[in-house]
DNA sequence: GATGAATGAGACTTCATTCAT
DNA sequence: GATGAATGAAGTCTCATTCAT
C-alpha cells in the first residue's frame, strides 16, 4: 500500500491485515512490526488510525468473528419448521466450525488484558462468541411453545450442553500441535449428540 | 539461598514456585525473573535445572493439573453404586471446578508453542484435561452394561455433552475480566443439566 | 481551515498559535501536531512558511517576548525624573515581571541549538532579555551624569546586579516543580534591594 | 567495562559517565543509548541499577554539582576573618564559577519534569544550586553581628543581589551558542560588583 | 497554497539467557 | 551447584518531515 491509498482506507487495511494473519497464527506473538510489514507499511503508520496496538488487535479480532460468521451463515433461528433434529444438527455444526475458527483466536486474548478489555467494549458481534448459546435457547424455547419439545424440557440446560460439546470437541485438538483446519467431526458424532439430548440415556428411554 | 523446605531438590522447589504463581496469576507475563524472586534464589539457577523456561512451566503446568485433581479427589468410577443422577452430578462439580482451576492456567499455554510441545511429552496426567471426559465415557458404558441406562445410550456423545457443559460455563467467564474464583454455578443448573440428559428434551420424554 | 481573524496569512496564525502554546505550557515536549492542531491546520503546512519547526519556534518566541514587554510597557528611560529609588523600584519590578514571563520559554531555547541559533539570527527584541541589563546601565548612567548618583557610581555593575537580583528571584522557583505564576515577590524586599543598592552595606554607611 | 567488574561498580560507572556527558553536552537529548554506548555497556544493563533514565540522570547531575564543588573548595564561611570585601570576591568568583559548570546541565532539567521531580527527592547538594545564597546571606549575618556591616544593612537583600549578579553575568552568555568555558569574567567586574554593594551608588557615598 | 496520510529513524524499556566467580 | 550482573535482540510507540492530490 504506497501512498496516495487505494480502493480500501489504510485503516481497513490494517485492520484486514491484522485480522488474516489472527487467523492463521492466532493473537500469540503477534507484534506490531509483523502486522506492518506484512501490509507493507511503515512501522509507525498504526499510531495513525489506532490509539495503540490493543485497539487494532480487538478492532481485528472482532472484524475475524464476523468475519466467520458471514462465511457460515445464520443458524436456523425459525422454530417450527423442518425438524428439530435436523435443526440441532445445524446449530452443532455451526458451532463446530465457529469454533474451530475462532477459539485459537481468542486463546491469546487471555494473556492480553488490554486486548481483552477493548474487545468488550465493542459492541458484541451478533451471535458470536457468548450469543450462539443463547440464540440456541431461544430458539429451544420457541421449540418447547410450538410443542415440538417436552413441556418440562429446560432450554438453558440443553443449550449450554449442545454448545459445551462443541467446545469439548474443539478445545482439546488445539492442545494437540496439529492444525486445526485439518481436523473433522467423525461420522455419527453430531447424530450421537442430537439423539442423546432429544431422548436422554436414561434407562426408560424410548427405543 | 532460603528455602521452605530443606529436603526437597531445588528443582522441586522451582517447579513448586512457578505452580504457585501460575495458579495465582496465569502464565500471563510471568517472567524467569518473577519466578526466581519468588523463590528466593539467584535468577540463572533456573538453567541449572531446565533446559529453558518453558521446561519449567511445562512441568509446573503439569504439577498444577495433579494437584488440582489430588485435591480434588477422584470423580466417582464405580458404577452400580449410588443413583446414576447422584453420580453424574458428581461428575459435573468435578469437572467445573477443574476446568476453573486450570483452564485459566491452560490458556496461556495455547500461546506458547514451546510449552505445549514440552507438556505432551510429560506423562498425560491422570484423569487430567481430556481424561475426564474418557473417564466419565467410561463410567457410563458400565451403567449401561449394567442396564441403569438406556441400551442404545452412547456414553461418548453423552460424556462430551456433559464435560462440554463444564467448559461452556467457565470459558465464557474467562473473558469478563472478573476473577473466576468468584464466580459459583447457579442452583438447580447442574440439576438441570443431569435431568436433560437422563431424560432427553423430546416431546415423548417421561414427565 | 478555520482561522478565528481573516486577514492574518496563516504564518502570522502559526506563529501566534505557537507562541500561545509556548506561553502556556513551554516549549517542553511542544510537538509540531499539537501547534497545528491548535491552530487547526494541516499537520505539514508549516512547511510552507518555516523551514522547520525551529524557525517558527524562534519566531514563536521572539513574538512571545515582544508581547510581554508591550503588555509591561517600557521601563522608566528618562533620568532626572521622580526619585531614583522609585525608578529603580520600577525596573526591578519590570524585571521580575519579565522573567517570570519569559524565563521559562527560554529554558527549552538552551536544549535546541537549532532554535537558539535562529533565534539570535532575529532582530535582538528592543530590551528583550539581554537588553534590559543595558537599558538599566544607561539609565543609571544618565542619572550619574545628572548628580543623582555618586560620581563613582559603576552604573555596569549596579545594573547587573539589579537584573541578576531578578534572576535569582525567578529561577530557583521554576525548579521547585510549583507554577511560577502563582509566586508574587514578598513584601518589603524590593524596597530592601533597593536600599542596598543605594546605600550599600558597607559600615560607614548612613543610617 | 567488561563482565566480571572493575574496581568501582557498574552503577557508578554509569552514574559518573552519565555524569561526564551531562558536563559536557548537556543534558539535552542525551539518550539512553549514548550513554550506554560512552560507558562501552550493553543497552539495557542501565535497567539493572536504576528504574529508569531519569533516575540515572537525577542521580548523574547530583553527582555532578557534588564534583564541582568539591573542585571549587567551599566559600569562606568564617566571618571575621580577612577583609569582607576579599571574602565578597570569593563568594562572587565562586558563585561565577559554579553557575558556569552547573547552569548548563540545569538548563536541561526544566524540560524533563520528571528528572527535576526525581533531583528534588535527592538530598539537597550541600551548598549547591540555592544554597549558595543562603550560605552568603548567613555570612553577612555573621559580619553585621560582627560590626564590619553597617547595623542596618540586609544580609537578604545583599546575597541575592550578589548571587544574582552571577546569574545576569552567565546566563546570557548560554544563549550566545559559544562554549562558556571560553568565557572569564573580565578585569575589575568582581571588583567593581563588591565596591558597588559594599558602597552603595548613592549621591552621599563615601569616596 | 493547503492537505494529512505515510514515512522511518530512533527513543525507552523488557526479559530470556549466559558465564566468570 | 549457585550466583546475579551483564547481555542484546526485540518490543511498543513518537514525531519531524515529505509529497501526491
Amino acid at each position: 500500500m504506497l501512498r496516495g491509498g487505494g480502493d480500501q482506507s489504510l485503516r481497513e487495511h490494517l485492520i484486514a491485515t491484522a485480522e488474516r494473519l489472527i487467523a492463521e497464527r492466532g493473537t500469540a506473538g503477534l507484534t506490531v512490526r509483523a502486522i506492518a510489514r506484512e501490509a507493507q507499511v511503515a512501522d509507525g503508520v498504526l499510531y495513525n488510525h489506532f490509539a495503540d496496538k490493543e485497539a487494532l488487535l480487538a478492532l481485528a479480532l472482532h472484524a475475524h468473528v464476523r468475519t466467520v460468521e458471514r462465511r457460515l451463515g445464520a443458524p436456523p433461528q425459525v422454530a417450527g419448521e423442518g425438524t428439530v433434529e435436523a435443526n440441532l444438527r445445524a446449530y452443532i455444526a455451526h458451532g463446530l466450525e465457529l469454533h474451530i475458527a475462532i477459539l485459537p483466536a481468542f486463546a491469546g486474548l487471555l494473556l492480553q488484558p488490554k486486548v481483552l478489555t477493548r474487545f468488550n467494549e465493542l459492541p458484541n458481534p451478533a451471535a458470536g462468541g457468548r450469543g450462539l448459546r443463547a440464540d440456541l435457547a431461544a430458539y429451544l424455547l420457541a421449540e418447547r411453545e410450538l410443542g415440538r419439545l417436552a413441556p418440562d424440557a429446560d432450554p438453558e440446560a440443553a443449550a449450554t450442553m449442545i454448545i459445551g460439546a462443541c467446545h469439548e470437541l474443539v478445545l482439546p485438538r488445539m492442545f494437540s500441535g496439529t492444525p486445526l483446519t485439518a481436523w473433522h467431526v467423525p461420522d455419527g458424532l453430531v447424530e450421537a449428540l442430537v439423539t442423546t439430548v432429544v431422548h436422554g440415556i436414561g434407562p426408560a428411554r424410548r427405543s
